[in-house]
DNA sequence: CATCTTAATTGTACATGCACAATTAATCAA
DNA sequence: TTGATTAATTGTGCATGTACAATTAAGATG
């Protein structure tokens, strides 16, 4: 593991043992860098991961200081950190409505970049948080990246399955969102009725090498469903 | 302006000028250091600020990448440009339907981490996107921290007055998202009906200092809100 | 010609040092 | 005591240098 990475653990280690609420103030940049010994460059690159983390601010001339969200029970989107780490105290389940190697439709190949009739594995799930319907969520992933996914992997969790056993380095995803009303059938799954509020997010995954190898559209079910972002520049 | 943000433009522009699409190779690190004449600490913060707004990728050991999404169309949800960037081709215009001082309710207080009673100012504006109805914003700014607000600049940008006029730097937010079914006073605003689906984000904004300074709930109107978020590490 | 091994390419991690900007604290004048 | 000025504090920008990891290309081997 990167010294960055795992001092900024350390840091995050710290601020819980130590309690610390929003707005109290961590040692100064040099205290810090004796007490975990390393480098300047070290630990500003890790005080800037748990900048955009969401877990400190800093401000010149004046300090560190930690940064919390006052609510809880929200789920963070796009965290830096993976699903696990990011739902801790909240279960994951899954069930598995198809999995089956299809030819790429038109629209399929086009999110991926790929011609249509290239091979991908299909996988229609719901999944569930604390028992209560999160999501319907079909993938698509190109087979000859991921050569193989089988029911039981299907059922945990896909991703880790991708960068544990096959080794894939995830890199970055382009997200489209939308919101609509429920089809029938989104709404028969998401055991709501057809016309309710619904949000799609629709992603393209790629590696870090910017290959994509997975399309997928995620419907949310609204009751369920609320967010957080800890956004650090401007936005709209 | 801070070298490697200028050189970050340049790179930008020099993107645009040469039309690279997706994938399209830049110049190796060393050749950029060469060309843009700066050390190899700022061209790399210069990368990584481009790889954050979603401009390049980076492949150690292979090369510099144009990364572009492949929609148009599409509101850049947590840009880290401003609004205006954003949006050039699209026009933004509101109207205010309420500016005025009041005592800050409990629920207010809490999510500025103020004391209820405070004086907040009250913003109420529909926003349209090239003459179509985009959201319904709510916002409460501090007084303690702006001062002044009038119906000329609540008509045109907040935030460009906030930062250019009154100085105020804005660091960071928290964004809570949530779906539901639209009120019908929400309804009405919109140009809806009551019932239909909504998109919530309420946000709450920090100065650099890490002060709460701005409440806001905006509800977006489902039929012309689509949203593009790119994303750099996992998230769900 | 395919496959393995090795070497060259290319970005990333980490250390040090100097200069400087923003904030805060201390000092001084009235 | 108040308000302005100065000084100390504290994080950020930028330059240089060494080592190394991931990828790709070249070469060797069968």
């Amino acid at each position: 593991m990167l010294k960055y990475q795992q001092t900024a653990d350390e840091i995050e280690r710290y601020i819980e043992q130590h309690e610390l609420k929003q707005g109290d103030k961590l040692p100064i940049l040099e205290e810090l860098i004796r007490q975990f010994a390393v480098s300047k460059t070290t630990m500003t690159k890790s005080l800037e991961l748990l900048e955009r983390k969401g877990i400190i601010f800093q401000v010149r001339g004046s300090g560190i200081f930690v940064r919390k969200t006052n609510r809880t029970g929200y789920i963070r989107l796009f965290s830096t950190q993976g699903f696990k780490q990011n739902l801790v105290g909240h279960t994951i389940e899954s069930t598995v409505l198809a999995l089956e190697s299809i030819a790429a439709t038109d629209n399929i190949a086009k999110n991926l970049g790929i011609e249509a009739g290239e091979t991908v594995y299909y996988v229609k799930r719901i999944r569930y948080i604390d028992g209560k319907i999160l999501c319907l969520e079909e993938s698509y992933y190109r087979q000859l990246i991921v050569p193989y996914l089988n029911r039981e992997i299907v059922e945990q969790s896909i991703f880790e399955y991708l960068e544990t056993a096959l080794q894939l380095k995830i890199g970055f995803s382009d997200m489209y969102m939308h919101i609509g009303k429920l089809s029938a059938e989104s709404a028969r799954h998401l055991d709501l009725t057809a016309g309710d509020p619904g949000l799609t997010i629709e992603t393209v995954f790629h590696l870090t090498n910017g290959r994509p190898f997975d399309y997928s559209v995620i419907t949310y079910h609204y009751e369920h469903s609320h967010f957080v972002v800890q956004a650090n520049g401007l936005y709209l």
